[in-house]
DNA sequence: ATAATCTACAACCTTATGGTTGTAGATTAT
DNA sequence: ATAATCTACAACCATAAGGTTGTAGATTAT
């Protein structure tokens, strides 16, 4: 997933409609026109919306007749996911750090209660 | 988190710079000068890049003495994630209803593999 | 054949976005 | 005291975003 790509899919997730279409497409078919009566807006417009979704492949469109269905990808919800997990994960190796850190220090206490608050903690050597 | 609160968070996020900022004030607290300087742009852009990612509460600035420290905020992350999650737990949802309707129409064979294909499956009834 | 429906797309308008430069206020260092 | 650093913020500019209307092409229904 390129820069582009997350570019892409977090941007076409900036927006209540898109999220809606997303949502619904996730456990449905439905065409741009059926889609189109159930926002306040004109057809042209959801077709845009549903085009920013296809162009981050957050969904796919194909014909049944003379309509468009589209349907969510879900793959890309889920590599979109990954990447706030993996942001995520920062966060906990910052406290398995700090952890480790005290562990090393602070050695004989094991049922010291893994707290790591966001300050430096003044560490207490052992005599 | 409200839908307007939601569009920030992810309008925030679709930018490599402010992802960028994102990941690198998760670990450490960083002055926005010392970020813009990583940057190629002016001092001015990544002042108001880490505004929009305030205003989405994805960081948070501090003042130490003259410099202004800004820090990820992992609880909206996190919040973030949880959304996503919950249009996959959808899908998810999706299969275990289909598995659900075919366990109901086939209950003779457990060992069915759990296959649930995009399109919709062509009952066979039991005689 | 004709009408109705669904889609595609262009043209246009308004506002938001992402960048710039410039000026001024606090705070720290010399 | 003066200079250097960090920040805040305004003004401006180009372009992208999100909406509109209008026209035309396919496909289905009457």
């Amino acid at each position: 997933m390129t820069p582009a790509e997350i570019d892409d899919a977090f941007h076409a997730l900036a927006d209540p409609t898109r999220r809606d279409i997303v949502r619904r497409t996730m456990t449905a078919q439905i065409s741009v026109s059926a889609l189109a009566r159930d926002y306040p807006m004109s057809f042209a417009a959801v077709q845009k919306h549903v085009a920013v979704l296809e162009r981050a492949h957050l969904v796919q469109k194909h014909r049944h007749g003379r309509e468009q269905l589209v349907r969510a990808i879900p793959a890309t919800i889920r590599r979109t996911t990954a990447l706030l997990d993996q942001l995520e994960s920062l966060w906990r190796d910052r406290i398995d750090r700090m952890d480790a850190v005290l562990a090393d220090d602070d050695a004989a206490d094991p049922a010291r209660p893994s707290l790591t608050p966001h300050h430096p903690i003044p560490t207490r050597r052992k005599p």
